[in-house]
DNA sequence: CAGTATGGTGAGTGGCTCTCATCGACGTCT
DNA sequence: AGACGTCGATGAGAGCCACTCACCATACTG
């Protein structure tokens, strides 16, 4: 049964104590996946540096998974704001230069969190379904830029690809609308994933620091991927 | 149940069973790996399986990162194996279509062991210097694809940086040589980093089945991606 | 046949996530 | 203002984990 059903107020003072607490611990969490990955992260430690006792966290997290799952959607919209705010007007050709290495700075500024989206943080952890609409709001801001493109011939199966998810998923038609109202859906929703998986590979290089000896340089690599594309959707 | 009798080479009756031990100890971790990932392996459960005890396996792997080091340098040797057989005569763009997908069906047919080479699986974990020399070799047939190719205007500076790699590393420039002694080593090496973004990022994406709503055929998007490579590079 | 190197064991350390009963303190309601 | 009840925090503990160490028995070796 609810506790006190009958005032819903917004903020009563354990409200927000405790708000301000699960923030604190998500904070502190946040210091320690940066410096370790999502793998480093303990609650034991979390609670030691927020001056508690270990089961002291599970009065406000259910679980180590839980709030790794919450962090990871604050990261969704952390870098999706990051493409947002990089979305602009201008030649379709510079807007998706300006995506792009919107997205590859966050990514290099926040390896570990981008390692946190991109990869599978625990052994049995599954990702909930909210992650996947976070991931189509960060790449919304490509769709547009996609519209006004066309296919060559070598993506037309993709695009056909494209034309039928978009037929029968209602949600992605939702989303492709109100991204990039005007164009072909197909074709923003082909060239769109083209940039994601480039993007993906990019920044996975980057920021694993695989690419060590290349003069270190994964801007330059993701310039030449993204001018390549931009060449092949007729930018 | 050991046939000892016969002692045909050098290695005495101790080594052999030590080898034989060895091997099954990674046998049962790759299935352990298959199962879960990287973080799923217990060493625990290895030695359960075997039928020991759990400190026994310290005489055969001084740690579990050593035996994830062995397994991972087993793995860049069988994906570079399925590159190389994929390796045929041929117009280049077929030729890189068909790498392409060797690659990539080698990834969706074991999951788990190419988020081994692609990840980070322990949180300290640091990857040996051979496992670079791994990934050369299983770049290595993408080379001569791309010698004969050219860079577009937006790929000149990759292919600068490419070039000023392979004059500061000799390593590289005899990497290059090996696998495509004729063309530009310059051009070769910014297409081949490329084509492995591009991997990286469909396969990564592919595996984790991120776009389990898309028809599910990553694939496709990795004809798409990879014919658009082949366009700049002019092949 | 004696010596010894090697593989295996049990016990133990310190860490982890997570559960549970209990205690105390604070906000809430009468 | 006082009593109530909820929530936060705790210590103890279960069950994992990797890893160390002293010790023992076996089986290869000179």
């Amino acid at each position: 049964m609810r506790a006190t059903h009958h005032t819903e107020r917004m903020s009563t003072p354990r409200q927000r104590y405790r708000d301000q607490v699960r923030s604190e611990i998500k904070q502190i969490a946040l210091v320690q996946i940066g410096a370790g990955g999502a793998a480093a992260l303990s609650l034991n430690a979390v609670a030691k540096q927020l001056g508690v006792t270990g089961p002291a966290l599970y009065k406000y997290f259910r679980s180590r998974d839980d709030l790794l799952t919450e962090l990871i959607l604050e990261a969704f919209d952390d870098v999706a704001g990051a493409v947002r705010a990089a979305a602009g007007g201008g030649p379709p050709r510079e807007r998706l230069h300006a995506l792009a290495r919107a997205f590859h700075g966050w990514a290099v500024a926040n390896p570990h969190l981008f390692q946190l989206l991109a990869g599978t943080p625990s052994p049995g952890y599954e990702a909930p379904p909210e992650s996947m609409l976070r991931a189509r709001s960060v790449l919304g801001p490509f769709l547009p830029v996609f519209a006004g493109g066309h296919c060559r011939p070598g993506t037309e199966p993709l695009r056909e690809q494209m034309r039928r998810w978009v037929e029968e998923t209602p949600a992605v038609a939702e989303w492709v609308r109100t991204f990039a109202p005007e164009g072909d859906p197909a074709t923003a929703l082909a060239g769109t994933v083209m940039a994601w998986a480039q993007l993906q590979g990019v920044v996975s290089l980057d920021v694993q620091g695989q690419f060590a000896g290349l003069g270190h340089s994964g801007a330059t690599l993701l310039d030449a991927v993204i001018d390549a594309l931009a060449d092949s959707m007729g930018l």
